[in-house]
DNA sequence: GCGACAG
DNA sequence: ATCTTGTCGC
């Protein structure tokens, strides 16, 4: 896989991305998805984790280890992580209603970052939660949890910038497939009520972190 | 041409 | 992503 190619699957892939509607606004089940490197960048583990959306405990989970599938390139991140995000998609015995990604969706150079893609080949509604920018200008949001300003490219508006904790460096939230902004927004604010990021990422975060130290749950 | 550049 | 030293706070 080169370059070129990945970027002309994502300019086919793209036109897959299903934006029209609100999706979700009450999910029964979320799925947040995380991948943990080795020191030398050698080995990696994705895990994904499901919680029960309103009270945030976890109902399934799976983990694989694996290889990098590509380097890392801006832009053309999913290529690296998405093989074994699949892998662990795969293990699950429960199908979670979206999944929150760690990284963006619409907020991307060419509008298909690893939260479009993942949506399109699960078919599930799938949104991005980026802890720095790729694409887009934006102006701070105000200090108190939920508030939030546009992400925006040129004239369009590709994601927001959302403070979920008073006081603390916003996350970049973007639509990635089959969910509206609104209800990504909203969503990704109640799976974070005690920390920067939400459940989802954190608990995925961790589990892949163990797996990769080679401890066993 | 020079930076910037998800994880 | 991961490393990295100390620091502030519950």
């Amino acid at each position: 896989m080169h370059v070129e190619e990945a970027e002309a699957i994502q300019e086919r892939l793209r036109a897959e991305v299903d934006l029209t509607g609100p999706g979700p606004a009450d999910p029964a089940t979320v799925a947040g998805l995380d991948v943990a490197y080795a020191e030398d960048g050698a080995r990696l583990a994705a895990a994904v984790t499901v919680l029960d959306a309103r009270t945030l405990a976890l109902v399934d989970s799976a983990v694989v280890t694996g290889r990098p599938a590509f380097p890392y390139v801006p832009g053309l991140f999913a290529f690296r992580e998405l093989p074994a995000l699949e892998a662990a998609l795969d293990r699950l015995t429960v199908r979670p209603e979206v999944l929150i990604c760690d990284g963006h969706g619409l907020a991307h150079p060419r509008r298909f970052g690893l939260a479009c893609h993942l949506g399109v080949v699960t078919g599930l509604p799938a949104l991005g939660v980026g802890k720095t920018p790729l694409v887009g200008t934006w102006e701070p949001p105000a200090p108190e949890r939920g508030a939030w300003t546009d992400l925006r490219d040129g004239t369009e508006t590709v994601g927001r910038v959302l403070r979920t904790q008073a006081g603390v460096k916003p996350v970049f939230v973007s639509v990635g497939h089959r969910i509206g902004l609104d209800n990504a927004s909203s969503l990704v604010l109640r799976l974070a009520p005690r920390y920067r990021l939400p459940e989802t990422t954190r608990q995925a975060d961790r589990l892949c972190r163990d797996a990769l130290a080679g401890r066993r749950p």
